[in-house]
DNA sequence: TATAAAAACTAATAAGCATTAGTTTTGTAA
DNA sequence: TTACAAAACTAATGCTTATTAGTTTTTATA
């Protein structure tokens, strides 16, 4: 049937999307190549084509996968009953969480989202600026039932977010601080300020 | 002279690099080529090349005149005697109103600087690197004098040049709101928190 | 073992790239 | 107006790219 069998849960177009991610992580999209990333997997560039559709359908895969991750655990906290803070911290810990497990892969969907193509380009953009509203609806919440200051929420919303995403720096440091160290120094910043 | 006279106070070249860096920020370094520059600038391809010497020289210029505006002004409050919020309030400052002045540059120093060729990747990043310890011992010294909260200063600085960083999604809602607004509001949700 | 499909391979295509060489045009200063 | 230099142009080079076509090898099943 197949030449070389899939791993326990992984087939060998999954292979490539991985592979694909680590190398459009390392050189950008643009600047990485068909072949480096046929040498990567192990086989010649051509043989890829069997699998996958073009490079394109590649950060393609790799972007959606990613934003609806996102949308998906959105999604899944809208029904709870907490408090504005409770929500919203849980929010920032899913994506402190994602940034430090799907590392790769989430690095690629913010970088180089700019090189999808027609209508993903569209839809991707649609898809981020409707979840960034969610949250600043989450935010806006928060102020009017006094649990947040009054600030502006664009602000506030986009502060957090960046925080977060900054994570990509920190992989250098990965050995010498704990994930639960840092996630919690990162929430309580966020939350209540850095000044005593 | 020259057959196009330069404005008052930039010269073709500097034209041909402001240019690159609109380019460079909206296709990426790789995606972007020397005919769609020359296009902007108003020339063949081959003219650029009398006032550059390379495409990669282009990058190096952008990026490096990023790096040493950032170096020379945290040199520039090395010797204010204030109290530690208040310098890290200034740098915080300076650094929005860098994003939010300088944006093409800025961003494409944050963005592209991986396509760098050595030896000016590597002086790049031992640059970067220099800075962010900067900061990081301007923390510390705020922890210990008991300014800030204990908290993991690797964390702190982390969490806000990123979110600083981060504005460079707010372009699109620049007309909405102040950059004062912005600013402050922004300052004072990493100092103070969100949460009351 | 024979059959058929899946997936590997080699070779080729057509396009785009940064850059160089050589020439012509333009603008300034004598 | 003539001479010179700066900067534009056209044409060409050599390289890299994603992808397709056509063929061969491998693998699983009957």
């Amino acid at each position: 049937m197949a030449r070389i069998k899939p791993g326990k849960n992984a087939s060998k177009k999954d292979v490539i999307i991985q592979n694909a991610a680590t190398l459009f992580k390392s050189k950008g999209f643009s600047s990485a190549s068909m072949r480096e990333l046929a040498e990567a997997v192990g086989v010649e560039a051509p043989s890829l084509y069997n699998h996958i559709g073009s490079k394109s359908e590649l950060l393609q895969g790799i972007c959606f996968k990613v934003a609806n991750a996102f949308t998906s655990y959105l999604d899944s906290t809208e029904n709870t009953l907490g408090k504005y803070t409770e929500r919203l911290e849980q929010i920032i810990r899913f994506h402190i969480r994602m940034m430090l497990d799907n590392f790769d892969e989430v690095y690629v969907a913010n970088h180089e989202w700019k090189h999808l193509k027609e209508p993903y380009l569209s839809n991707f953009l649609l898809q981020r600026r409707s979840y960034e509203k969610r949250l600043i609806s989450l935010m806006e919440g928060g102020i009017m039932a006094k649990e947040f200051k009054h600030t502006n929420p664009y602000v506030a919303v986009l502060t957090i977010l960046s925080a977060v995403r900054g994570l990509e720096f920190w992989q250098q440091h990965k050995k010498n601080i704990s994930s639960q160290v840092l996630e919690d120094d990162m929430v309580n910043h966020l939350l209540k300020g850095i000044t005593k």
